[in-house]
DNA sequence: CTTCCACAGGAAGGTCTGGCGG
DNA sequence: CCGCCAGACCTTCCTGTGGAAG
């Protein structure tokens, strides 16, 4: 019986017409034919980089931008365009792409090992000192006369300042070869505490990315959508809805992508052929929920305990949770698990994240005689209240 | 106005891990 | 391979403090 179900489950998940033709589309990383609204952009970057079809090395650049500005995108539409033109002109150009965050390029070794492997040099992963590494780039990026472009991406999370000062004067070592860098950032503040020296050569020229306004956006949910869904899967207004939303959290093209998304995955699989406003209103929910499940999971444990401390209290109802409170809860818990509680300090200290994580809301007051402590109150809807328990359990337990 | 609670949160130092240069 | 150092993570000890109660 439960077989036969499962079948027909199929059968109709096979016969029904797909919302999707391209679902890639609605993903933050496609790069479209077209990059809308970014052309001032687009054009001012170009003119940067237009020297290396002379052969000549352009200047460093340094992009600025909140998330889901289209920095990205438009560094790989320019260096894409680029690199196609040099091709038919016969110029050796050369563009790398790395973002500096997901490869965790904490070391100078990885940086050049990766770039390396791009270059189709075996290099292991560990291992060889760093000087040897650093050499056999140069070698290779010198072997023949070339330009190449270093797309820095997410640049703030190297932490090394050595790494980028290196950078910045591997010229110096090269004889055929140019190396340029793009460096790209959501931290506007990134280069204050950078030494002078290496930030003004980084940044030889800048460019700032400000936010797409509601209608920007809508227009890029339009082109997308026309490539990602079947005609008419929409209901009037759901992309404005998705556009607006997403302008209210500063222009953020990747969340407006992610709620339509979403909306379009959630309706298809609830067998609907249009996707309607409700829709929306489910995905922004289930974006939220994850976003704070995804927080929760990565906690460190004893973050983890806290907060299911916190969770617990919660469920006696108790309001104005103080920090007390919590830690006597916390030291119960520890018990039970055979964990070695740690001390009142510290807990404060990791309430204290879990408020700037935005899980929680720890504000500090007074109750006279009665002290002074903060007065906890968790931050999360009753749906991911409840789906972070869970995942605290499994966790936990 | 003073007292005094129940913590906040700064300072300094300890321990451990993991990567780096030699 | 080894000693060294940086940074994450904690502890210990500490001073500071808003405001109800007296």
């Amino acid at each position: 019986m439960a077989q036969k179900t499962l079948q027909d489950l199929f059968d109709n998940f096979l016969n029904k017409q797909s919302i999707f033709i391209n679902k890639e589309a609605l993903q933050a990383a496609y790069t479209p034919e077209t990059v809308p609204h970014r052309e001032n952009e687009i054009k001012q970057l170009a003119s940067i980089l237009v020297t290396v079809l002379r052969g000549e090395k352009p200047s460093n650049v340094f992009i600025y931008g909140k998330t889901g500005t289209g920095k990205t995108l438009v560094c790989k539409y320019v260096a894409q365009e680029l690199e196609a033109r040099a091709q038919r002109d016969n110029k050796h150009l050369k563009t790398f792409y790395l973002n500096c965050k997901m490869e965790k390029v904490n070391t100078s070794y990885r940086l050049f090992a990766h770039f390396l492997n791009e270059l189709g040099e075996e290099i292991p992963a560990t291992g060889l000192p760093t000087d040897q590494v650093y050499k056999t780039f140069l070698n290779t990026v010198d072997s023949k006369k070339s330009i190449y472009l270093l797309i820095l991406d997410e640049i703030d999370s190297i932490t090394d300042t050595n790494i980028l000062y290196d950078l910045t004067r591997i010229n110096t070592q090269l004889k055929n070869s140019r190396i340029s860098i793009i460096g790209i950032s959501n931290n506007l503040s990134f280069t204050d505490d950078l030494d002078p020296r290496v930030k003004s050569s980084l940044s030889e020229e800048e460019l700032v990315f400000a936010p797409y306004n509601a209608v920007q956006l809508q227009d890029i949910l339009t082109q997308r959508a026309a490539v990602a869904l079947v005609p008419g899967a929409l209901s009037s207004g759901t992309i404005e809805k998705c556009a607006a939303l997403a302008a209210q959290e500063h222009g953020d093209a990747r969340r407006a992508l992610d709620l339509l998304r979403v909306a379009c995955e959630i309706a298809e699989r609830e067998g609907q052929e249009k996707v309607t406003l409700d829709y929306v209103d489910k995905a922004q929910k289930k974006l939220d929920v994850d976003r704070i499940v995804e927080v929760v999971k990565t906690q460190p444990r004893q973050s983890q305990v806290v907060l299911y401390s916190i969770i617990y209290l919660k469920e006696l109802n108790k309001q104005d949770i103080a920090t007390g409170d919590v830690y006597e809860v916390y030291k119960n818990i520890c018990r039970q698990l055979n964990l070695t509680p740690l001390t009142q300090r510290r807990v404060s200290d990791l309430v204290s994240e879990l408020d700037m994580l935005g899980l929680i809301n720890a504000t500090v007051i007074s109750k006279g005689r009665y002290g002074r402590t903060r007065k906890i109150k968790l931050e999360i809807s009753p749906t991911a209240f409840e789906k972070s328990k869970e995942v605290l359990k499994r966790e936990l337990l």
